[in-house]
Parts: structure tokens; C-alpha cells; sequence
DNA sequence: CAAAATAATTTACGCGCGTAAATTTTTGAT
DNA sequence: ATCAAAAATTTACGCGCGTAAATTATTTTG
């Protein structure tokens, strides 16, 4: 331990018996200073605990070293996790993340997106809203900062896109309810927030006609982000009024789905593959929650992996000054099979 | 609009026709400069887009408008929640909340407390791991930072300690159970990671002695915080081995629980408390997630609004300079009656 | 209406660090 | 060993703003 405290980089660069400057390289990159500068500077650190004021660091410098993280609701565990695995990348490569959620309101967006532009951070993962996203202040945002879209597509903004192939997604889990059981139905928000439910609709569409068989897509009614209870609300109307066509039902996605088997559960409907039940349920997105739910639910997940590794490593890249022209990456998904289907 | 970007503060302040430093008591409270003064500067201020350089402004100041709130696990929907009731609570008060996980690692939290104080937040909330915290670097972060402790208590640190009064918790469901049929067992964690346990449990020994019944704690093995996976394991091998001595099982809390009925899901034991079920099952948490069990489970629930508002103005009161001494508000929870007990 | 009290504003200085340019040291090729 | 090239280090300056102290404007009081 010291017994004085520093105060400041001055005084820390005394005490390691080296001028400011060259502790500030150190402290910008270790790797800029002369292998025996670097011990001196370790060995003053460890006797001494100083650390580099944030904000000063930051004032006079164009370039910061945070990245910064949206995600349209945290509460929801599939953001979360995503979030969490893009934290740990950045961390890993030497950022410092900051996480934002917009809590699913549009003005709430906007106003992260301010509060990011002042951070001036070296560049942002955005996972938009979506339809609600005010895509004029978000276009602007990508003009200021260098901004990866990841998730949910709206236009060709930013850098780049990285998110899944929701075309897969859906005809890959529609081929396995079809060569399994009776073709399934279609549930899915009427006015859903995310532009991906749009895909995955018309994924079902095709897929449904490529096996000759006639689609049913059920959109019931219902605004926000409270998914499970719009599924719930929507599968107890759905069952009373006999709307599914088939005993098989795909869902736009797993919190839909969850929300649609508390329906089931409430109404004695009993869910799975095997020969005493009476209704087949299935999800996308390979929500983590989806392990436990009762049957546990067949999915179609996320490489939550290798999107983020993606995302991350194409907002890297133009950090570290590549230029390359807009791409979207949409990567495949994984079919889990569980019971519910 | 503007013809010409500001870059700084002298600037908007030339164009407001005032000086700078007038301009500066402005942006750190509004409410301090005249009326007429107000006036003009909002109007230059829709008319020329400035904003102060956050890192200008927090490196001379002793104390930031910075917010930091930290939880354990931010994947866990019920630390999400909390959380963005904390943040929204911090943005109304006009602060800047900022938003870490421990991601369930010690070594991450030492490391977010040293990123916080760096940040030279005005306070902090903090829910710490718990039983695995390093208690020592938790201390001494609670003598830089005024911090405010919640959710899960460890020794009379930071200013003082908000959170649900588990004994309460345990007591009133408990009652409910065995008033409304066999007494429950309990099922937990061995080496909980969390100190509220504890409490718990010895909540649940407390009430069935009161009620005159025999205790019967089920103590299960896991590690780490994927709650649900080891309620899951520790629920199949409980049902096995036939540990539950009645057929009501309350848990240590509600990730747990969902874990357990994943595994009667498996084993096809029916929960309930209909005549045709064979098992009740409650938890303790009010998990955003239970009301979507199946079937929805009965629990008893934090009162997040009150936590989290007795929270908040607890650390704004010492932010404005009250001094009191350490003390710990527990607040009660609300039973919610489901169909699983 | 003048003087005192109070509030608003300005002057003047420094915070802690980044960074271009100048200088010194080290490295590598002869 | 010698000298040019490259790397490391130091010098010198400025960033954008907070804030105490000094000044000026406004309000209150007699």
C-alpha cells in the first residue's frame, strides 16, 4: 500500500520517476511504451493506486474508448442476454460498454441516442424499436456516430446489419411441424413492434405453400411490449372462438408462445407431441425462458454467439478504420426440439 | 435551425448575448438564473442544437449527477425490473442513472465498483452478490461513494439498507399454506447465493412451529445463479427419492420454483390445488415471470414501487446533505393467489 | 426616491489530461 | 564501431468547463 494518496497523473508520473506524457501513452495503450517503462509504471500502480480521471481523459479526445449498448427492453431476458454477451465482447477487446435500454418507448430511444452522442463513445451495437423507432432521429444518430444495427433492420442505417435470417428461421421450424404433424397455424401479433414478425409471417406463407397446404395466420389484437399477456389474452379468444385450423400452432415468437400455453394451461388445454394431448405449440427465438416452460417449448433460437461475435467484430472493424459498404448479415437459426411440439 | 455548429460553451453563450459562466449555472439548474435569462438561453437553444460536453463538466466537479445502479444479475428478469423502476426514478429526479450487472461474478463486481467510483457518482444503489461479495472491497467502496444498499443485505454497510422483510415473506405464505391445506415442505438452495435465504428459511422453521407442524427443509445441491436449471435437477431428484413429506411445496423462491414444475412438468406430477392435482407449489419473489407458469404460480411478491421509491429518496437525501444514521427498512410482501397453491 | 439587501452576472483562474512537435534514446544495417 | 532510421520520451500548449471572488443589476425597505 502508499502512504500518500495521488492526486493526479502529474504526481503519479514522479513517483514512477517518468514525465506525464509517457504514463499517459501507457495508460492509452500498455503496449506503446518500452517493455521496461511498462514495469516501472506496473510496479508504481501496485504501490500506489492511482487511476486516470474518466472524464478528463475523455474532454479533450475525439475518440473514447466506450461502446455504447441499446436494446429496446431490457426486462426482456432474450435482450438481456444478448446484451450481456456483447458487454463481455467489448470488455474483452478493451472497451468500456454502457448499456441503455429504451423500455420500449420511442421518445425514451431518442433520448438514449442524445445521451450517447454526448458520451461520444467510439461506436454503438442498436438494437432499434422497430415500427415505433422515430427513424429520422436514427438516421441522423447513424450519421454521428458509428452505429451497428443489430436485431431488428430498419432501412440500410448505419454501418452495417447483423441479426437472424428470419426466412430460415420460420420455413426451417414449419418444415419440422409439417413433416412431423398437422400443418400449423400462424399466431402472431396484428401490430407487431418488431419488423422481424413481418418476415417470419411471410416465411410461413411461403413455406406453407411450397408444401401445398393452406396457411391460417391468426393476428390477434394488442399494443406494447407485454407479449406473454397479449399471447395469453389472444390464446384464450383464439380457443373459445376455434380459430386454429390444425392442432399444431407456430408462434411469431417464444414470448407469444409462453403467454399462449398459460392460455392452454388455464384452459385445461392440454400442449405436446405425444398421443394424449390435444394441441402442438411452438415458438422462435429460443428465449431463455423457454426451457421452462410446461411442456418445455420447441424453438428455433438464435446463434446469440455468433451474433454477437458479428456484430461486434464488423463495429471493431470500422473502429479500427475499415471502410466497407452497408452489408446485412442474418445468420441461421438452431431448431430445438422440446416437448411442446 | 442553425447555420453555424457551437462548439462549446463560449460559443452559445456569445450567441445567447450572456457569458458563459451564466450560461454554465443554467445548465446545472435551470431554476438558478432570472426568468428573462431562461428565456433567452431556451430559445438559443432550439435555434442552435448545443449541448455541454459531459466530460468538461464532470472533470472539475467533485460531484457528478451520476447515478450508478448496480445488481447481480441483470439476465434475471426480477433484478431487470427493479432496475428499470430505479432508473426511471433517478431520470425523474434528474440524474443520469447508468446501469451495471455483476453477472454473477465477484470479480465483476470488485471490477464495477472500481469503474463507479472512477465515474465520481453523486450515489449509488447497489444490490450486492451477497454471500460471495468481497465484503472487504465492498466496505471500503461504501467509505468513497455514498451507496445505498438493497435487495440483498451484508452487514450494516454503505448509508443503509432497503429491501423486502423476507421473514414477513416466508411467515404470511407459509400461513396461507397451511391453512389451506398440508403443510408445506421447503425447498431450497444449499449454499445460497443470496443472504435473504437464510432469513427464509428460518422464517419457514419459525411458522411451522407456531402452526404445531414437523419442518421438512429440502436443501438441494447447485451452484451459481442459474436458479431454474437447479431447481429443475434438484426437483427431479426430490421427487424420486420422495423428499416431499406432503404434497405442498413452498420454495425458497420463485426462479426455483420454476424449476420445479419444469421437472413435475417432466415427471407428469399435476400442480395444483384442484382435487385432480397431486402437488402444490408456491415461491416468493412475484417473478415477472410467474404469472405465466403453468399453471401460474402462487407467490408472494415484492413491492417493487415501494422498494424501489424508499430507495431512491433514501440515497437523494443524503445526495441533498441529510445525515442519519445506518438503518434497514424492510417493507412487506403482497401474497398472489394463483393455481399452483 | 435613496440606500441597503439581495440576487444575478462577470472576471479570473485552474482542473486533469490529450497530443503535436521537438528532443532524446534505442535499434538496425553497414 | 558508425550513422541513419525508428521508437520512445519530453516540452509546450490547449481543451471545455466549474467555481470562488468581484462586480453589477434588481428588489426591498425606510
Amino acid at each position: 500500500m502508499t502512504n500518500k494518496k495521488i492526486r493526479n497523473m502529474e504526481e503519479f508520473a514522479t513517483v514512477s520517476g517518468l514525465s506525464r506524457p509517457t504514463v499517459s501513452k501507457y495508460f492509452n495503450d500498455p503496449g506503446s511504451v518500452r517493455a521496461s517503462t511498462r514495469q516501472r509504471i506496473e510496479a508504481a500502480l501496485e504501490a500506489h493506486e492511482y487511476r486516470p480521471n474518466i472524464y478528463a481523459m475523455n474532454q479533450n479526445r475525439k475518440l473514447t474508448k466506450t461502446i455504447g449498448i441499446v436494446v429496446p427492453l431490457l426486462t426482456d431476458p432474450y435482450f438481456a442476454e444478448i446484451a450481456r454477451n456483447l458487454e463481455q465482447r467489448c470488455i474483452a477487446a478493451g472497451y468500456r460498454p454502457t448499456l441503455f435500454s429504451s423500455h420500449g418507448d420511442p421518445a425514451l430511444e431518442v433520448e438514449v441516442l442524445d445521451t450517447l452522442r454526448s458520451l461520444k463513445p467510439a461506436g454503438v451495437l442498436l438494437a432499434p424499436l422497430g415500427r415505433a423507432s422515430d427513424h429520422i432521429a436514427l438516421e441522423k444518430f447513424c450519421g454521428d456516430v458509428p452505429t451497428l444495427i443489430f436485431d431488428s433492420s430498419v432501412g440500410e442505417m448505419g454501418l452495417s446489419f447483423v441479426g437472424s435470417d428470419n426466412f430460415q428461421f420460420t420455413r426451417h421450424i414449419t418444415d419440422y411441424l409439417c413433416r412431423t404433424g398437422e400443418p400449423p397455424c400462424f399466431f402472431e401479433m396484428k401490430t407487431p413492434a418488431n419488423p422481424n414478425a413481418h418476415r417470419r409471417r411471410q416465411s410461413y406463407l411461403n413455406a406453407m405453400e411450397a408444401f401445398g397446404h393452406a396457411p391460417n395466420v391468426i393476428s390477434i389484437e394488442g399494443e406494447g411490449w407485454g407479449f406473454e399477456e397479449i399471447g395469453r389474452l389472444g390464446g384464450h379468444q383464439a380457443l373459445e372462438q376455434g380459430l386454429f385450423s390444425t392442432n399444431t400452432v407456430l408462434c411469431s415468437n417464444d414470448r407469444l408462445a409462453i403467454g399462449l400455453l398459460t392460455a392452454c394451461c388455464e384452459k385445461k388445454v392440454t400442449v405436446g407431441r405425444g398421443p394424449d394431448t390435444s394441441i402442438r405449440i411452438a415458438g422462435q427465438d429460443g428465449h431463455p425462458h423457454s426451457r421452462y416452460t410446461c411442456p418445455p417449448l420447441t424453438t428455433i433460437s438464435h446463434d446469440y454467439d455468433a451474433v454477437s461475435e458479428t456484430a461486434v467484430e464488423a463495429l471493431f472493424a470500422v473502429i479500427d478504420g475499415a471502410v466497407s459498404a452497408w452489408k446485412s448479415t442474418r445468420l441461421e437459426g438452431r431448431l430445438i426440439l422440446r416437448d411442446s411440439a
